[in-house]
Formats: C-alpha cells, sequence, structure tokens
DNA sequence: GCAATATATGAAGGATTCTTCGCTTTGAGG
DNA sequence: CCTCAAAGCGAAGAATCCTTCATATATTGC
C-alpha cells in the first residue's frame, strides 16, 4: 500500500516459521480488542500481549514499538478495504453512472461496517500515528479505481472528472465516518446511506449537464 | 451545550476573581499550543501548566482532571462553531434553497478553517475523551437551526425533511473532516467546498422533485 | 540426532505521568 | 490596615508504561 513504509514504523522482522505466523496474528488480534475494549489510553504493550497469550518481548520481536504495530495494523486494515473497493470499481466497468454510484457507496460503507468494532477502533488508533502516507497512498489507490469505473460509464459524465471524482470520494468518505463516529440507530444509518447515494447521482446528473 | 456535562468530567469551579479567569483563559490556550506542537500523548498536565505559566496545582483547582480540561475546551469550541452556523441560518431565513446551502456550507466550512491548527489540534483530542454526548447535542443544535432556515425557503422542499437535513449535516460535517485531515493544498479544497455546495444543491433539487 | 536458526520469555531498568496537599501569596470588603 | 477567602505554588508519592536483554525453547535442514 505504502510503497515505502517510514523506516521507524516499518516491522522488525517478517515470520518465516508457522507459528510465527500465528502469533503475529494473534497480536493484532489482540490489539484490535483490547482497543475495543479498553480505549486507546490503556492500550499498553503489555495488555495485548497479554491479550494475545504471548511475551511483550515477542512483539518486540516483530515491532520496534508500539507505534509500529498500530502502524502495521492500519496498513492490513486498509488494505482490505481498498481491495473491496477495487473489486467492486471493476465489477462495475460499462454500467451507468447512478450503478457505480450505488456499488461504490455500498462497497465502501460495507466494507466500513461489517465489523463496525473494529473499524471504530481503527479510527481511534490513527490518532498520534503518523499515517498520513497510509492515507494519501489509499486514497490515490481508490482514487484511480473509481476514475477509471466512471470514465466507463455508459452515460459519462462531462466537465473536470478529476475533480468530481476526488469530491465524490471525500463526500462518501467523510460521510461514513460521521455516521460512524456518531453510532447513530441502524435504521437512520440505512437511511442515510440510501440519500447519500442519491445525492452523489443527482450530483453527477448534474455535472453532466452544466459541464458536459 | 450539553444540558448536563457528566459529574466526572464538570469543571472543579468557576473563577471568582479577575486573574482567575486570564488563568482560565492561558490554561486553554496552552492546551491547544502544546496540543499542535507536540501532539496528543505528549499533552502532559505540566507541560500545558508550564506552557501557560501557571503551576499544575493551579489547573488543578479548576479540573479534577486531564479529561475534564479537554472536555471543557471541546465544549467551549463546539459553541463557537455553533453560534456561528445558527447565525448564518437565521441570517437566511426566506432565502431560496440554494443561497440557504451555499451559507450553511460557508458558515461551517470557515468556522472549521479559519484557525484550521485548532480544529486539527481538537479533532486529536477528541480521542478517548467521552464526548459522545457533546457531539450530539452540537448535531441537534444545528440541526435545529438549519430546520428551521430550510423549512422557511422560498422554494422549501418536499419529501422527508428530516432525514433531508439529518443527510445534509452529516455530508457537510464528514465532508470538511476529510478534506481537513487529508490536509489538502489549499487549492483543492476550495475547489472541493464549491463541488459539495453544488453537490447539496442538486441533492435539495431532486429532493423536491421526487417526493414533494 | 545435531547444529544452526528462529521464536519466545519476563524480570527489571529507566523514564513519564497524574494528582495531591500543606503552605504562600494575592485580592476584596470592611 | 486587617482579615478571610480565593488563587496559586510545586515537591513528592504512587502508579504506569515502554523497551531491553540474557536466557530458554522450538524448528528446520542435514
Amino acid at each position: 500500500m505504502a510503497a515505502t513504509p517510514p523506516r521507524h514504523l516499518s516491522p522488525r522482522k517478517k515470520p518465516r516459521q508457522a507459528r510465527a505466523t500465528l502469533t503475529l496474528e494473534a497480536i493484532f488480534e489482540a490489539t484490535i480488542q483490547v482497543l475495543l475494549a479498553e480505549g486507546l489510553h490503556r492500550l499498553t504493550t503489555t495488555r495485548v500481549a497479554e491479550r494475545a497469550g504471548v511475551s511483550v518481548g515477542t512483539m518486540y520481536q516483530y515491532f520496534p514499538h508500539k507505534q509500529a504495530l498500530l502502524y502495521a495494523l492500519n496498513e492490513r486494515y486498509l488494505d482490505t478495504v481498498a481491495e473491496r473497493v477495487e473489486k467492486a470499481c471493476i465489477e462495475h466497468h460499462g454500467a451507468s453512472t447512478a450503478e457505480m454510484v450505488e456499488a461504490l457507496v455500498n462497497a465502501y460503507w460495507e466494507a466500513k461496517t461489517e465489523r463496525a468494532d473494529i473499524t471504530r477502533a481503527l479510527y481511534r488508533s490513527v490518532v498520534e500515528l503518523d499515517n498520513e502516507a497510509l492515507i494519501e497512498a489509499f486514497s490515490q489507490r481508490v482514487d484511480a479505481a473509481t476514475s477509471a469505473m466512471l470514465v466507463s460509464a455508459s452515460d459519462a459524465v462531462g466537465g473536470d472528472r478529476r475533480l468530481c471524482n476526488t469530491t465524490l470520494l471525500a463526500v462518501i468518505f467523510g460521510t461514513v465516518r460521521n455516521v460512524f463516529e456518531r453510532n447513530l440507530p441502524a435504521a437512520v444509518q440505512a437511511d442515510i446511506r440510501c440519500q447519500l447515494v442519491r445525492m452523489c447521482v443527482s450530483y453527477l446528473a448534474a455535472a453532466r449537464l452544466s459541464d458536459g
């Protein structure tokens, strides 16, 4: 994802044996659980290790420090989200703009809400983490995928396509996060999601008319 | 704002003399500065006190603990933002939907970007702060203001007004935050802001046609 | 079975941080 | 000027936390 994870944040070594892979997995999972159950300020190397059923020393064999662990966790997460969005985009090449927007919103929304707990945990972990590069890489990856999809639309949009696309993503990403953090009732969430699709669709339609 | 700041987060006492007011102000300002210069994980009672030019003991005379300080800071901040949005809403009663949306986006955007540093600092401080109630109160306050404005529109929108309004706010709040955190170049920010207005306007127009 | 590696352990050092409390200084009212 | 309450001070106790390293165990390749 981020081609060059900043030196100081990159993992110490990769697992070479099977058990090491398991250990790593356990550590990641434990990190999420601690984050959820205790919050960021109680996310302690000791606590994570304990929950993962390993010793602290083991953790430090893979990560030079706590930050690196969180960084890796976010990297993994963003990677799966990006993959799902890319998949949805590819599957809708050549469709109508409306179908594309709906597919995009749904893919992103579902990737985020499917395991809402994790999403929330990671939104929290991100503070104080030098992950701007990570976010940027993610954004560009998704941007590329949606751009490619949109130009292939049967009713392709006119105007400034690049700006259109950037705006679309900023709005979708932002709205999802907002809805998330406010922890609105599921019904309201569903409603907003539906409205968000309509909003994006009408936006693109308007863009087509005025600039196209 | 939040009618009942949770007991454990409410300030210890209010200033009664002039110098105490100054001290409090200095503490708040110092908190922001430390947050900006050092980040959340280095936001220390000692550091804040030092920067404010007071002693740690003094801080604890007003706040029972660090969290309460951050809580109060956010409360103040959200209050000023809400005020500005309310003002803009009132000033545009009776206008056209398009004018309203533009005024709303501008008011919120400017309230956030005018001192972008503070906004960013507070976005960070919020983690690990039990401020859901605060956010909720803010949202409802703004919701009320914008609802009142929109129903007074010369070209009032039909359909589910409540949902429309909630969506609008989720989108605007979310987008602003997203743009913020990605720290995009000013030019791009301006472009997106403009597009956001267009998007909201076309959404409302579409809502008027289909459900009205 | 035997090196050579890869993994895992966890006590302990070193560094911070939060918060308190006994005491001092300042301001307000009479 | 005097007294009381408000405001301010900051060293020190108690609690964590991060990270290392010397040691121990497991795996692999041969």
